[in-house]
DNA sequence: CCTGCTATGTATAAAAG
DNA sequence: TCTTTTATACATAGCAG
């Protein structure tokens, strides 16, 4: 039941070892028949292993053969060009091992948030003790929440125009910053306060948030956070 | 979003047959790359495409010619032996598909009687105009039903037979022979009826439920069907 | 054309038999 | 050990930008 994500090193194992084995040559050789029948291109695979005295390969051999004649035929200098070799493959999938990672990251920063925003919507009273680096993220991606929604209203109001009298609610609201100090022992007004430096610092969220929803360019320097009032996204 | 099962033949629209190309190489060498790591074997991957103007190998030059040159060394008709042609690949395929249809049937086949076996049970009469085949198929996977019933009565009363005075009970039950004739206008009566004979003929259920939860031969000959009663399954 | 996303199909590790 | 089954991870077709 595949448990584990394969760790793509040595199967120490013996017999797992040759089960895989079996599995995975069976498997690329199908692949490597589906390429060459779907993409009308010559291809093959030569596999070596202890368990069969002879190498696997694919196609038939005088097909193989065709190939390796081809291949043979260039100069070893132009062999190199062009080539998937071992080590610039390892350093592709490093990369994207990479990004996933990064990806990962963002997709559960974003997840932490809307978490969080909504502990915040549903809770009695007001939540000390949230930090200012989340603060921040959180108030940045309920910007982006809203702007979405106005976004929204103006597509249907713009579909509904021929009706007379139509008015678009507008979406407002009201993100006014104020920091609590660490122990918890500053102000307790219902409001959440954000101080515009602080984020204006922390550019790491809004860049995180960039591949999301939003299409716009992070909050820098956005003014809108100052008042907490967005202006109308309507007759732009 | 990869709604179609793909057709496993030549792409005709060139843009897509380039798109699947690439894709598919990257994910061949990534397969061949992982068998190479996971086994510690030799293998190799080349690649031609009008795409490339170099054949795409894996893995680096220098570890192809190493494979080949052993590939090579062999005499002809030796690379013949114990190789995939492509011959024999597709007939392992056809073979393949074949079976796999047969066990579709077959488990379509058990789900009919299944489905049927079930409205008979909820029927508030007695249902009429099934036909001899289908009646002789559901009593035979019925007989199965019931076997495996009190195989089940015997693990548990073995597992509590440390404990006096507990008797299992024994399922038994009555599944008496009597098909009704073409047009429904035979007997009334609540209890299906087998006919022992038709049944003998039909293996050809017998020989699908072989591979499901039956663990015994097919019941040609079964004399357990005369009488409807069951031998107990205990002290054997 | 390429890039990225997502739903779906395929490959296969592990468990059962 | 091989085969079959099952659940999970991976590959990728079609689409959108």
């Amino acid at each position: 039941m595949t448990r584990k994500k394969v760790k793509l090193a040595f199967i120490i194992n013996d017999s797992a070892r040759k089960a895989t084995f079996k599995k995975r040559k069976k498997g690329l050789m199908k692949k490597v028949s589906e390429l060459s029948t779907l993409c009308g291109i010559d291809a093959c695979a030569i596999i070596y292993s202890p368990y069969d005295p002879q190498p696997e390969v694919w196609p038939a051999p005088l097909g193989v053969q065709k190939v390796l004649s081809k291949f043979r035929r260039m100069p070893e200098l132009e062999q190199s060009k062009k080539m998937v070799n071992q080590e610039s493959f390892l350093r592709q999938r490093i990369q994207k091992a990479k990004e996933h990672l990064t990806k990962q990251r963002k997709d559960n920063r974003e997840k932490e948030m809307t978490q969080l925003m909504f502990q915040y919507l549903s809770a009695d009273k007001v939540m000390h003790n949230i930090n200012m680096v989340d603060l921040n993220d959180m108030a940045w991606m309920i910007d982006q929440y809203l702007k979405d929604i106005n976004r929204r209203v103006e597509v249907l109001t713009k579909n509904a125009q021929g009706q007379p009298q139509m008015v678009a609610p507008q979406v407002v609201t009201n993100v006014v910053a104020k920091v609590e100090d660490n122990n918890g022992q500053g102000s307790h007004g219902h409001v959440l306060d954000m101080n515009l430096d602080v984020m204006q610092k922390q550019n790491w969220f809004m860049n995180l948030m960039n591949n999301g929803g939003g299409d716009e360019a992070p909050p820098m320097g956005d003014v809108n956070h100052q008042n907490g009032f967005w202006p109308s996204p309507f007759f732009h």
